[in-house]
DNA sequence: ACCTGAACACCGTTCAAGT
DNA sequence: ACCTGAACACCGTTCAAGT
């Protein structure tokens, strides 16, 4: 299954193997950076100068080489998401993180569309990764709800969809993502207030 | 340049030319339908039982053939957008707008995207068609705006992005238009109302 | 255990040859 | 004037053969 893939973090790799691993996963990230998350796969190979075998041999799937890619990314959101109640209030810091969410997932043109398609293939290694984030940002909706700070009638499946959109128009528009994030956080406020 | 594709709505054609040219609306038609806006050329030239050379002559590109099949849902996006105003209050017929806008955006998976694409291309035939609805759709904006039912930090170019947007969250979960769309509505809302 | 690259299937796009 | 399909370039994916 995905346990080639996971060797490389878990277990020992034959040295050839580990920089081969190493160098396709460098050339990725800079090929998903520079053409979106439907660049060529086999261009990524031939960067890396290994042959296309390999890179399948170690990345099964295109999920499976961007879940590798992305994730620190989606380790550290999981982390913000756990440090800002600390500092913030529930309203800030559920602006706070989805700001950080957008302007991550703007990293690669085509991320917005990936993470969430990802979600609806619980087989995909992509989405344990993705999982994890999406719970610990959306907790922060939920303090906000229980704090009267946001409106109750969006779930977090909503939310969540709605941070992508978010991620999706930063996308379009890089130099307003404060303004797109204003508009949403106003779309949240609970009614009355 | 684009003569022969124009002439179809235009000036006349040799009858097998029209013949072909209906077919491949009609398998283009059903193809973005089922499969997205992405969906194989190839394929359409193959169920429309033509060449795939003729499907190149009548539509020089894939966004011409778009065009095509867009086309009459375009000018209804822009006609409604003059009818509304005058049953409706300026944020009502804002909001009634954006509604149909996200349904019929989300006709094809895809969509969203490719009409934003579209707008960065002067030069694409779906840019005209385009453009005319959405400079109709935002003039409702305006209209809200001028009547203080809108915010006035939010140019027409945010928000069709945010309407595509909508549209893109709609397409994940069509069963909550209305819940993204009231998000959006009040979002737009004036700071102070 | 890992790597390679040929092989197969598929698509986008062009264009010479046909009617 | 229009149609056809072969030709070329490219990509995704698999797998037999190599070390």
């Amino acid at each position: 299954m995905t346990t080639e893939a996971r060797s490389s973090r878990d277990r020992p790799m034959r040295a050839d193997a580990r920089r081969n691993y190493e160098r396709l996963l460098a050339e990725a990230e800079s090929a998903f950076a520079k053409q979106g998350t439907d660049t060529s796969l086999e261009d990524i190979a031939r960067r890396a100068g290994v042959g296309i075998g390999t890179l399948y041999r170690h990345f099964p799937t295109r999920d499976a080489l961007l879940e590798a890619v992305l994730h620190d990314r989606f380790e550290s959101l999981t982390a913000l998401a756990r440090e800002l109640p600390a500092s913030l209030s529930p309203r800030e810091a559920l602006g706070g993180w989805l700001r950080q969410f957008a302007t991550q997932a703007t990293a690669y043109r085509g991320l917005p569309a990936s993470v969430l398609a990802t979600l609806h293939d619980e087989s995909s290694r992509l989405y344990a990764s993705c999982h994890a984030m999406r719970t610990a940002g959306m907790e922060l909706l939920h303090s906000a709800q229980r704090a009267g700070e946001a409106r109750f009638d969006a779930d977090s499946a909503d939310v969540f969809i709605l941070a992508c959109s978010l991620a999706w128009a930063t996308e379009q528009r890089p130099e307003h993502t404060d303004r797109f994030l204003a508009l949403l956080m106003d779309g949240l406020r609970p009614p009355t207030a």
